[in-house]
DNA sequence: TATATTACTGACCGACCGGTTAGTAATTTC
DNA sequence: GAAATTACTAACCGGTCGGTCAGTAATATA
């Protein structure tokens, strides 16, 4: 009876074997950013990929190696793109540290990108292979790039000599938990951070701080 | 036979009302901060406690009110003392955001209490009975103690006029990140960070950032 | 239109874990 | 030392979830 009703109703399902995998992605990114790692289940990835569990299984080979696709597909492209910005900025070092952390925040920070980043910073230790994934393919280098930042700054003269390691990741922590709390306590606040006030006010302090200028008043303990 | 050779052993378990309480939130504590809220298992904090998973049921209700036991035994005294500390404290704005900062590195972030900070951070998204309690028992109180110490530099003149709300979350950032890594990156950091150098590097910028002193240069943008 | 191929489904497995409870043994009471 | 009390144990329950696989239906081929 159904058979002669079904004869030009749609498909049960179809075979997209080409577009499967992104699709599996897109649905992995945003549900791995609404709970995290353990508590994504792969479930609710298929289902919001329209499709079923075993159909992720075609694609990838568990849960993990999605994950690592997920970053690949996401994260590593905009650290290419971050390099070569660095690599061909030509104007002041003190620009070129504000342009990249603002540049940073609109290109991840805004988005749920961000929610990458917290969720390795939150999960990292319980997970350790996907850690070291994660800082080899992308903190390292993250790192990296900013130390750049700050030896250029240096080199010229604009910055004053600083331990560059450390500078670098307290520079990077303001940022950091901007996102973090983006996905966590912002909710909670009876008034949400203002992204824009916080950054201004972010990089308002960390300017001066950087500063080779010499402050009038004598504390040069 | 064998109860014949137990007469003078020691019984299986012994009745310790008393202690079974303190016991459990020791036990508890490690557990959490070693794994997080989601990955811990109760049957391992009762092993950690030396007794079965029941025992834990008659002191604590469910894991929930357990780990608020955990946050009131340990973090919520800490915070009665840092308010009376800034009450009472009698020099200079500057020195007491510095002392401020080291006090609570010292007494939070070097000892496993760290991890707490770092679990909330992580996992509140996920738990938000949890969050809301936190919140309001620890963050709120943290952040209003930051803020007061801004407002007292700003009112006797040390420190340049700023939005001390999102001031305070830019200050704060690079101490909470600390704890983060702590618990999740550092130990595959080829150098772990030194947080005495660290804290120097991040005490300094922020001094200069925050003092009132005019800076010999024009950018007052 | 018949046959072969394969993308996809969905029921299933086994391990895990928060929470419950019937029963037991340590202690107290009389 | 017998009886009453209760702190504690350990087996169990129900729900969850990563991962598997036998079967099926959509498409390709001829």
């Amino acid at each position: 009876m159904s058979t002669t009703l079904e004869i030009k109703s749609k498909p049960r399902w179809e075979r997209r074997k080409d577009a499967r995998p992104q699709e599996v992605l897109a649905a992995a990114l945003d549900i791995f950013v609404e709970r995290g790692y353990a508590a994504t289940r792969l479930d609710d990835v298929a289902a919001r990929a329209g499709v079923s569990k075993g159909t992720l299984y075609l694609y990838f080979e568990n849960k993990e190696e999605l994950f690592k696709a997920v970053v690949r597909e996401n994260l590593v492209p905009a650290l290419n793109e971050a390099e070569d910005y660095v690599e061909n900025y030509s104007g002041s070092s003190t620009d070129l540290l504000r342009e990249f952390i603002l540049a940073w925040w609109k290109r991840i920070g805004e988005t749920k990108l961000s929610g990458i980043t917290k969720l390795m910073m939150a999960e990292s230790a319980n997970f350790p292979d996907v850690a070291s994934f994660y800082h080899e393919e992308v903190i390292s280098r993250g790192n990296a790039l900013i130390i750049r930042v700050l030896e250029r700054g240096m080199q010229s003269g604009e910055f004053r000599r600083i331990d560059k390691v450390h500078a670098n990741l307290v520079i990077v922590s303001p940022v950091l938990m901007l996102m973090m709390w983006k996905h966590s306590f912002n909710a909670l606040q009876p008034h949400p951070i203002s992204t824009n006030d916080y950054l201004d006010c972010f990089l308002d302090l960390i300017t001066r701080g950087l500063h080779a200028a010499p402050l009038s008043f004598s504390n040069t303990q």
